[in-house]
DNA sequence: CACGAGACCTGTTCGC
DNA sequence: TGCGAACAGGTCTCGT
């Protein structure tokens, strides 16, 4: 479930500490776990060694990572498909796809659920090495409609896996992409590079205001991986097979773009530009 | 370089 | 009702 918007309100609850304990300032006693692949970069073992004393210095986001600096390295964080990351009290009831846990001061944990198993943990002494190769944050002021059309014009790709490229621009996955390319009636398949000028301005703004949106709305909840949020209430085309679209009635499609399962409306996103 | 296919995993939902 | 297939928010690696 997790992209931009949603990581970036786990990152502020953890953060801030919304109806729980802030993670900011606590110290982590130890480490458990009953899957060890969540662990990357060190292995398990070394991990715990790394860890245990660690004062917690701040909660962030980068891209899709939860970035949490320690007095000590830096824990990255990555929920892929499936994960979330909560405060619980070490005597309340674990939920059920808890498989890694973060022993905190005060019998706080902060718990990894990960139904899926693909999510990972690292922490590198250098967070660059694993943060160094993310394309820009689409919400910062540096990433300009100017800096994204040269972008564009740079490579020569179907623009909706682009879209989906953590190199090329982070942050965006499945739901945002099909939604930001919608609200700027540009069709999946259309070739980066032929991306007039107005149409990379249209898609700058809808990337933004996609993301912006999502963040305002606390994320999407889908299915049974709940989170809270409820952007899912205004996916314009996302999941919406041959319901009408909002903004012409035809009924959206759903196709293969890249492996993934893709959203359009061929009415207003015309595979042929107009 | 660009792209497709297959892996990695488990759970839920769909179709017959 | 039951069972296999399809599908799921993400990335990585390999072959063409």
């Amino acid at each position: 479930m997790p992209e931009l918007p949603e990581v970036e309100v786990i990152s502020r609850n953890l953060r801030e500490g919304s109806q729980t304990h802030g993670l900011a300032g606590m110290r982590l006693l130890d480490v458990s776990t009953s899957w060890p692949r969540h662990f990357s970069q060190p292995t398990y073992r070394t991990y715990r060694k790394h860890i245990r004393g660690r004062k917690i210095l701040d909660v962030g986001r980068r891209g899709k990572y939860i970035t949490v600096p320690l007095d000590e390295r830096t824990l990255l964080i990555h929920l892929r498909m499936s994960g979330d990351l909560h405060m619980s009290q070490a005597d309340s009831p674990p939920q059920r796809f808890v498989r890694t846990v973060f022993h905190l001061e005060d019998g706080w944990e902060l718990r990894f659920s990960d139904a899926r198993k693909f999510g990972r943990i690292h922490l590198p002494k250098d967070p660059s090495v694993i943060l160094g190769g993310l394309g820009p944050e689409p919400l910062d002021d540096e990433f300009t409609s100017e800096v994204f059309y040269t972008m564009l014009q740079s490579k020569k790709r179907q623009i909706k896996p682009l879209l989906l490229d953590q190199t090329f621009i982070a942050g965006i996955g499945n739901i945002y992409a099909d939604e930001a390319l919608h609200l700027a009636r540009i069709h999946p398949l259309r070739n980066s590079q032929l991306l007039s000028n107005s149409e990379a301005d249209r898609l700058w703004i809808s990337i933004r205001e996609v993301l912006a949106h999502g963040i305002l709305r606390n994320g999407a909840s889908i299915d049974w991986v709940y989170r809270g949020g409820d952007f899912q209430n205004h996916f314009r085309v996302y999941s919406r097979v041959d319901e009408p679209c909002l903004t012409c009635g035809t009924p959206i499609q759903r196709r293969l773009v890249g492996q993934r399962g893709t959203y359009y409306c061929p009415s207003c996103q015309p595979e042929v530009q107009k």
